[in-house]
RNA sequence: GCCCGGGUGGCGAAAUUGGUAUACGCGCAAGACUUAAAAUUUUGUUGCCGCAAGGCAGUGUGGGUUCGAUUCCCACCCCGGGCACCA
């Protein structure tokens, strides 16, 4: 019936779908006529924010987080946010947007350094070989990347800039030498910063992180934590509230960890001489100073400097120094492992004196207790936390309960630590008072200091390795530390034949005499070179700005002090960066903004995790498990528009899921019914154009909320209807066609042509629906009663609700549930239900 | 332990944010085409009862609010993720 040829005038002879000639062509074409070629610039863009309120509204950055290239290439789940940046980017620019989509790599690091040493080749080069094949897998999905800005990190011409950053941070004291013991991995033999650590162990590797003290570069990423938390949730006059997923802001909070509290100063007394020598005080941090009364001891952490100073007033000095030894040899994971027991020593000989009571209390040492968080000692009041709790009880500590959970006094007979809020009791006057309402008060009433603390450490930014950016600082005999000067940038990583890490705590650069040995830039005396060299992090902790750049050649200051850097509007990427580079790189361009480089206070405004897409068998894609699905043969095999159609359509794109070679049947079938829809094109007039243009409103809504699941769905029910249909103008299947290809680049831009358009669908117009089309003439109403569907019937668009409700009551199937009943309410909604309730 | 998500057919998932639960796709079953198979195509596909019309149940579990709950509230159970001896 439908073949019906006296009906179907053909336009073109049904050709078979040839995917493999037909992407070819037209990425050939593209490349080519340079269609993708963005005109945005880092100026434009800040001309365009100055010319109105609008800002930005012109230009539209989408980025995806760039890759490292390894050397096993793409497996199939990496595209799926490439893929979603490029259905974004092209409607953006079919909707007239000044499009940067840009694509580079991030090729320092650990990653690139490992894989170069067990291939045995030189990390340049590999890297080298690496990216250009991930490129080639790159170019047959057919995305839209701008590559005459492609970037890479290992540059000279970039990394020159990401020396300038640090050399920015050393002049405002922001970047600094440190000799704290850090974090170290055995395995990679370099130290660690804090976020490079997961449960206690490399987060590369899965070594044992040990402790070492070191000298090492740090950055002042804590500065910072207060407005890398609170910009989270702030609007600014030029920047909207960040738009990103509500767990990877709260895992940043959580990461960050601010917590506000007491510092109390407990004086120290050596209690052996008669007349009680004040020797120090101890000052502690605690969120609870409602619980001041209750304290039973103090604890300092083991390795604390004021440990060792009161070491000398000791009478068990054997005993104590033991203790400290021991728990240096602790691992972070053993230290930290909440299940452990409790170990401690009490330093003999001294006593603390509570300001509240003068009562004076032991003091112990203990690892429970971190030297590095809040002032690395607690007043312990085990009546009222859980570890203090625990550690009383081990060691025979006294228990006193200062807070009440109910006003009359104590419910539960001390049988456990008690760490709610509650009312205060044996508080000398501020008994009976509320213990939250009175924290600031008893702070206050010792002379204590009411402060913010947070967990967020400062960022361990030396790496004891060879592929990374070297520091660009110089150490002179005289001098001291010299930073390199600007003119002098890039500190370029030398070549060598060896890169081994040493594990001596210095890095395979100090051994090149001829690179380290250097004039001091001050004083010309002899000097070296700083041979650590910067973290994986440094250079894609900036990258977004430098795609700014047309050439990839302007200086990041611009030479007439002008701040025009922006930020992105939608990032992509995986949500295992929330707490590393999210966070490095919003401190980074924070700092960039004091510093007057860049114009915002955010870089990236817009932001979206990709769901990782797992092996067939459930299990993460690695040559481990076997299960990895290589891009290239699934293209070769489907195409790359099936697989573009199935990755998007797999589910919600922020969602894990599982690969299914034998599900892309799915896409490559609504692929195929689209390129069989050319034979229906035809002059007469058919009834689509309301399914068309309620298709271009939800493929639209849903491509701008990145709901590309559901956009893909409802271009298959428009399918399916033009399908049914006898036949489809011309304009109409271009209608369906430009909104169809985001998603589907080549084989829209192939009947496109075919349809007899010159220029790529790719910069044509975005269509816009119009509201009048979409609106139903009849709607169907539904009928309830007793709030069950009973029966439905359609209505004219708009009805008034008593027309609704006769309708309704008199409908045949509806009677047969009212008889013999009396009806007691009726509940209209407009264009959609009545609801009738009865006795 | 604390904090975020989430739990819907055989499977991946939809649901205008309080209004027809299961759209779209996969799979499966039956039919057509074929010597046959693949491909294609048609029909069906939440469960139970029924020849059917239809009825009853049904969105992790148990309660609640409402004419009406996948959606809101309370309690609990599972799954994924973040933080965690952070005082």
């Amino acid at each position: 019936m439908k073949n019906d040829a006296n009906i179907v005038k053909q336009t073109k002879p049904a050709q078979p779908y040839n995917h493999l000639i037909l992407e070819k062509k037209w990425q050939k074409k593209w490349a080519s006529s340079k269609i993708y070629k963005s005109r945005e610039s880092a100026k434009s863009t800040y001309k365009n924010a100055q010319k109105g309120k609008n800002t930005g509204r012109d230009k539209y950055y989408v980025l995806d987080m760039f890759p490292y290239p390894s050397g096993e290439g793409l497996h199939v789940g990496h595209p799926k946010g490439y893929i979603a940046t490029d259905v974004v980017s092209r409607m953006k620019r079919m909707q007239g947007h000044s499009v940067l989509h840009p694509m580079g790599f991030d090729a320092f690091g650990l990653p690139a350094e490992n894989y170069a040493i067990k291939m045995k080749v030189n990390p340049a080069d590999a890297v080298t070989k690496n990216v250009s094949r991930f490129k080639k897998q790159l170019e047959i999905i057919g995305l839209d990347y701008d590559w005459s800005r492609e970037i890479n990190t290992t540059d000279p011409a970039y990394y020159k800039w990401t020396q300038w950053i640090f050399l920015q941070l050393l002049e405002r004291g922001l970047a600094f030498e440190s000799y704290e013991p850090i974090n170290w991995c055995p395995v990679d033999k370099t130290g660690l910063a804090n976020e490079d650590i997961e449960n206690g162990r490399c987060e590369r590797c899965g070594a044992l992180v040990e402790k070492k003290s070191m000298k090492q570069w740090v950055l002042k990423i804590t500065d910072y934590a207060d407005r890398l938390l609170s910009d989270l949730d702030a609007a600014d006059y030029q920047m909207p509230l960040l738009d990103w997923p509500e767990s990877i802001k709260e895992a940043q909070r959580n990461w960050i960890g601010r917590s506000e509290g007491a510092l109390i100063k407990f004086p120290t007394i050596n209690n052996q001489t008669p007349n009680a020598k004040h020797l120090k005080d101890i000052e502690v941090f605690t969120t609870r100073p409602d619980t001041l009364f209750g304290v039973t001891y103090v604890v300092i952490a083991p390795e604390h400097k004021w440990v060792a100073e009161l070491l000398t007033h000791v009478s068990n000095k054997k005993e104590v120094t033991d203790y400290i030894a021991s728990s240096k040899l602790e691992t972070e994971i053993e230290r930290t492992d909440v299940k452990k027991e409790k170990t401690g020593v009490e330093l003999k000989g001294i006593r603390a004196v509570n300001p509240a009571n003068n009562e004076e209390v032991p003091v112990w040492i203990s690892d429970y207790v971190l030297a590095d968080y809040g002032t690395g000692a607690v007043m312990a009041v085990p009546a009222h936390d859980e570890r203090d709790w625990e550690f009383a009880k081990k060691f025979g500590l006294p228990i006193k309960h200062v807070i009440a959970p109910e006003r009359k006094g104590l419910s539960d007979e001390s049988k456990y630590s008690f760490t709610g809020d509650g009312f205060l009791i044996g508080s000398d006057k501020f008994d009976g008072r509320e213990s939250n309402s009175v924290k600031k008060e008893i702070t206050e009433s010792v002379g204590g200091k009411w402060v913010t603390k947070y967990k967020l450490r400062d960022w361990v930014f030396s790496r004891q390795r060879y592929w990374g950016e070297p520091i660009p600082v110089i150490h002179c005999e005289k001098c001291g530390t010299v930073p390199v000067p600007e003119k002098d940038l890039p500190v370029k990583l030398p070549r060598v034949k060896s890169y081994e890490p040493t594990g001596t705590g210095e890095s395979p650069l100090a051994a090149i005499a001829k690179w380290v040995n250097v004039k001091c830039p001050k004083c010309k005396g002899k000097a070296k070179r700083e041979t650590n060299t910067m973290p994986q992090w440094a250079g894609s902790s900036w990258y977004y700005l430098r795609y700014m750049d047309p050439k990839n050649k302007r200086a990041l200051v611009d030479p007439k002090k002008e701040k025009y850097w922006s930020s992105v509007d939608l990032y992509i990427g995986g949500a295992e960066h929330a707490t590393r580079h999210l966070i490095y790189a919003r401190f980074w361009h924070k700092f960039l903004y004091d510093i007057g480089v860049v114009s915002t206070i955010e870089p990236f405004i817009k932001l979206q995790s990709v769901g990782l897409i797992m092996g067939e068998d459930g299990r993460k894609m690695s040559k481990r498990f076997g299960n990895v699905v290589n891009p290239d043969e699934i293209v070769a095999r489907f195409g790359a528009d099936t697989l573009r159609i199935y990755e998007m359509f797999m589910g919600p794109f922020d969602q894990q899921i599982s690969w299914s070679t034998d599900s892309m049947v799915g896409a490559r079938r609504f692929i195929e019914k689209v390129w069989k829809l050319l034979s229906k094109v035809t002059d007469t007039e058919v009834t689509l154009l309301k399914t068309l243009h309620k298709t271009i409103k939800k493929v639209t809504e849903d491509i701008q909320g990145l709901k590309f699941n559901t956009a893909i769905s409802s271009l298959m029910i428009a399918v399916n209807e033009i399908d049914d249909a006898e036949a489809i103008t011309k304009e109409q299947f271009e209608l369906f066609l430009r909104i169809l290809a985001p998603f589907a680049p080549h084989i829209t831009d192939e009947l496109w042509n075919l349809l007899g358009n010159k220029k790529s669908i790719h910069i044509s117009a975005w269509p816009a629906y119009d509201p009048m089309i979409i609106v139903d003439d009849d709607v169907r109403i539904m009928v309830q009663v007793n709030g069950k569907m009973r029966g439905r019937f359609m209505a004219p668009n708009d009805s008034p609700q008593d027309r609704l409700e006769q309708t309704a009551t008199a409908l045949p199937d509806i009677q047969k549930w009212l008889d013999g009943k009396t009806i007691k309410k009726i509940v209209v909604v407009p264009n959609r239900l009545v609801s009738i309730v009865t006795s």
